[in-house]
DNA sequence: CATGAATGAGGTTTCATTCAT
DNA sequence: TATGAATGAAACCTCATTCAT
């Protein structure tokens, strides 16, 4: 309708992805505008008609993340499932979902350690492991309920799956030789299920 | 030779102490020099006489910090217990050993993030894992071998229970609320128990 | 030629109504083309269509108000008085013109200190000067001739009602509790009359 | 006795004189940082070692103006004068201060119409207005009880001084060709002495 | 051994101005 | 005529590092 389509969500979009990648490459600090103006495409002025300054970039990047993560996390299609299999399928797919967002992973590990300081950054990543527990909580009840699995405290089974994810993805963001994300994760969730399976 | 020769490194100390609690508070790239030279009690100027550049104080950090924690993975008293138990020594030591380090946290993530841009920071992680393997790795396999594990893959086994150990430090430090280190590091260790008991 | 013709001196008056005001408020330096845009209600890039850059606006405004002031010091009238008469009415105009002006006097300030480097401003400035003493000195002059006053120096007197019309003003910029525009220029100008009267 | 005689308030100094003349040969905004460091023989970094920044240096000029001129304003030995006498010399110092701080006067307009928007600036104005009048209201009333002046209205005089002071110097300012600072002041303070002689 | 005054490169951000639509 | 997205020069300020004392 209107003559030239919204052009906003474009460039900030462009200026979001430039942004991951040389945060990705330099770091936050080491990143200049410039690099990331250039990175998109853009001129330096350009960024600033749509972000408020470079700390912005870190709230902003972090929601897109999230956004797209939380989709993953979804568990609409588990109800029907056993547990066992549900947990395995959201296993599966957070599994695809880290290795798809590992070029990001650089970028984490500094948004974590911002989290000590930052209160915003520290809030989305709360919600994060909110949003998490929501979808496995009630699938690991279910188990308990239906006597799938043994009687343990479906909280502690959560954080457990939750640090295989968040450790193995660590130990394969230092060593990726050694260490095969999506194989790691699927055996570190395994060995968890065998000890909670009644 | 000089003098007093220990003084250089108790002055060495007295400034990776400084940069540690610095850093730590306000992240590297924050953190000036003068910060540290103050709480250091030092000049400015006599930074420069013991280190070599703000970057190398990264690096010094890093090595005093696996000195402790090599020396925590020792494994030496561990020959004499069952694998479980020698198991859940090692959990015990290492979660305690965390919680000491947790005020170095914000610094290691930012060192993990910086691991992907720094060959020296990368290579001591790479020997950090090297280490925690060949400590855990023939404890494991002692329970194989001996039927008190099930014919697991001790390498898989004790990926994952790195992945407990560094996750949940993870989880913990973005919810300190909802996390407890060592109760939920002692849980998920079990939960891995409990899955590999013959 | 154009469809409407006068939609430029409109224009133009637009604009320099909202610099006048941005100006006021926020100085010079301090006021973006875009508030005097938004001020006038026109887009950033229609100002350019009717003033050549920023500076330009400084002259633009000058003349306006000069021509405002020039018209306000006419003594057309003023021949028929005594020339106490005349020098009382022609303060009171100025006194009630220089209040009507008083929201650009923060604008006056920053050009007066222009004109110490900007040839332009001065230019404008001794016109106005000028000007002033061609309405004043002739009424001046008519008073020694007449007797009415002593045989001052015209010029001097001329000079010191002026110091008198810009001093007060000055001093109520910095003191609008302390001094009262119209009552303080009535004042100074009276105890100079009472020191020419013959 | 210090090994080096404090440096601070030198540098201070030459900073000051530094950015007055700077600021009064390009007016503050166009005067660049690095202009006042090469001005004062110092590098950029240094000079905010010693201010805080830019808009630190107009408060820290203004000071160092009014501390002056209060000096010139003391009115310790015009007790013994008549009250006549003691105008005029306090008349003709004042010209005097002004002739010498006349290189100051594009920074004073400037200041001036800061004062408009900036409350320190603001402040330091009005103090200086009240110790003038702390200076020449007793002298005044001094010459009305003694019978040397009429019954005037003592604030109102010393306001019409002050107008003279400020606004010769102001017509000076952009007239130096038609107005000689010091003779057109001494008449102005006639014109207005005759006017209040008993 | 120790100091802290001095340096200056470097990065973020602003904003007057242009121009395609 | 009018717009507003885009540009990029320019300036403030910081801070790691040096070196004369």
């Amino acid at each position: 309708m209107s003559p030239r389509p919204d052009v906003r969500d474009e460039r900030v979009n462009q200026i979001l992805d430039a942004a991951e990648l040389v945060f990705a490459q330099k770091g936050f600090n080491q990143a200049r505008m410039e690099d990331i103006a250039e990175e998109a495409g853009l001129s330096k002025g350009t960024l600033y008609l749509y972000i408020k300054d470079k700390d912005d970039l870190i709230v902003s990047i972090l929601d897109r993340i999230f956004t797209g993560v939380f989709e993953l996390m979804s568990t609409r299609d588990l109800a029907e499932k056993s547990a066992t299999d549900a947990l395995l399928d959201f296993a599966s797919k957070m599994s695809h979902g880290y290795q798809k967002l590992s070029r990001l992973l650089p970028i984490a590990y500094e948004f974590f350690s911002l989290a000590f300081r930052n209160p915003v950054v520290q809030k989305v990543l709360k919600t994060y492991l909110q949003h998490y527990l929501e979808s496995v909580l009630p699938v690991i009840q279910r188990g308990v309920d239906s006597g799938e699995f043994k009687e343990v405290d479906p909280q502690e089974v959560a954080i457990a799956f939750a640090a295989i994810f968040e450790g193995t993805t660590l130990l394969w963001a230092y060593n990726q030789e050694l260490i095969h994300l999506d194989q790691h994760i699927l055996a570190g969730v395994n060995l968890l299920l065998e000890g909670i399976w009644a």
